[in-house]
DNA sequence: CTTGCTATTCACCGGCTGGTGACAGGTTGG
DNA sequence: CCAACCTGTCACCAGCCGGTGAATAGCAAG
């Protein structure tokens, strides 16, 4: 190597204009970095996702996201284990004072949960568009996360409660919450989902009406 | 200009290996090209959708696409306007030999004809996924193309039958072909909703179970 | 102060993208 | 014959992308 040579390529120092200092703190950056991310993901989307435009966004070299987390795929693990808690954070555990007598009393409940929850977070609403658009393994780890939290939300909840015999809950319940996921999507594009506006309260308040018919259609 | 100092920077023409001659026929090229975007589109997604994948799957120059479609935008829009006629490939018009006495009897149908066509059609299921992911105009329009000619079909198939009185169905539909996006979706991408397996036919049969379940719960 | 470690930034690479202007060659009509 | 037109191709541009190697700046111990 001749480092002369190349110290002639470089450009010389400018004149430093903004001597704003970065504080040297690592901890602080991964969370910068992170955040960014997270930020980034709710707001723009999966499409223009990525290393250039996170750290952008965190406001540091890109070169740090492939140091902290191993590059963009880290990154995004690192946001699925973040996810980790969203069931807790966004869903309560208890019955909210209610009493929950039949497996239709706790579908019910359990479907308007998710529905306000997924509404009241764009990240996991971007995070839901991403699992049905695409099948890399970056996406299939965040999706695994997500269903393995939602899963063990719901048993904490189900208690001993039990469907009624002859009913394949299991599929019932994925259509069900399939439904909330594709409206909560849809509206939060468009606006509307199939022709019903889902923009006002009273819109939701429709759709929760609707959803609750469905849910006591099946499960009495 | 400077036509002889411009033709020393072109690279001098090379000996033609391969003199296969395209035939010089506009309308041929067109189709190629609009077979090629939505060929893309179904097998890979709108993910790496553009200009210059178009033109390299249609084996001819970008520029084209520019003359004939003007642009990307025109040839979605193209390929909207080709969707027109999605239903009448894909859906039956009449009722397949089943008298459909309630508003029940259609709509169980109905979800069943569309879970069925949209499981069949690749290209459909991106689009549909698009439309959750993006909000542009480009999207707007081919989603704007798709409910409309799924809205006419639904019309067309309803007839007389209405309802029970106190059901918001539109509401309700929404929900249900809702759900049967999502569920196609999830499948297509990942072979699972929700829990639920949605690879052998069997699994599917558990499908349309729950979904006729739903169906039946509603509107009897 | 010097040495060494760590956090942070910088400069550069190849490759791909969307977009454009110029050109080549066949076809048609005067 | 030439001129005008149409189809198709090519070379090139600026800009962004992910990715990498090296320089730099701050802190701490010796």
């Amino acid at each position: 190597m001749m480092p002369s040579a190349n110290a002639v390529l470089r450009k010389p120092k400018e004149i430093p204009a903004e001597p704003e200092k970065r504080v040297r703190n690592r901890a602080a950056t991964e969370q910068a970095i992170l955040d960014a991310a997270k930020r980034l993901l709710a707001e723009e989307g999966f499409q223009n996702f990525g290393i250039n435009a996170v750290a952008r966004g965190a406001g540091c070299d890109k070169q740090l996201i492939y140091r902290y987390y191993g590059g963009l795929d880290g990154l995004v693990e690192a946001i699925g284990t973040n996810l980790g808690s969203w069931v807790q954070d966004r869903i309560p555990d208890d019955t909210g004072g209610m009493f929950l007598l039949t497996y239709g009393d706790l579908m019910e409940r359990l479907a308007l949960l998710f529905l306000d929850a997924l509404r009241a977070d764009p990240l996991m609403r971007r995070i839901v568009a991403w699992e049905v658009s695409e099948n890399t393994e970056q996406v299939r780890r965040l999706s695994e996360a997500r269903s393995k939290a939602l899963a063990g939300w719901i048993d904490r909840m189900r208690g001993s409660l039990t469907p009624s015999k002859g009913i394949d809950a299991v599929a019932v319940n994925a259509m069900i919450f399939a439904a909330v996921q594709h409206l909560v999507l849809s509206a939060g594009v468009s606006g509307q989902c199939a022709g019903l506006a889902l923009k006002t309260a009273k819109d939701w308040e429709k759709a929760a009406t609707a959803l609750k018919r469905i849910v006591r259609g099946v499960y009495g």
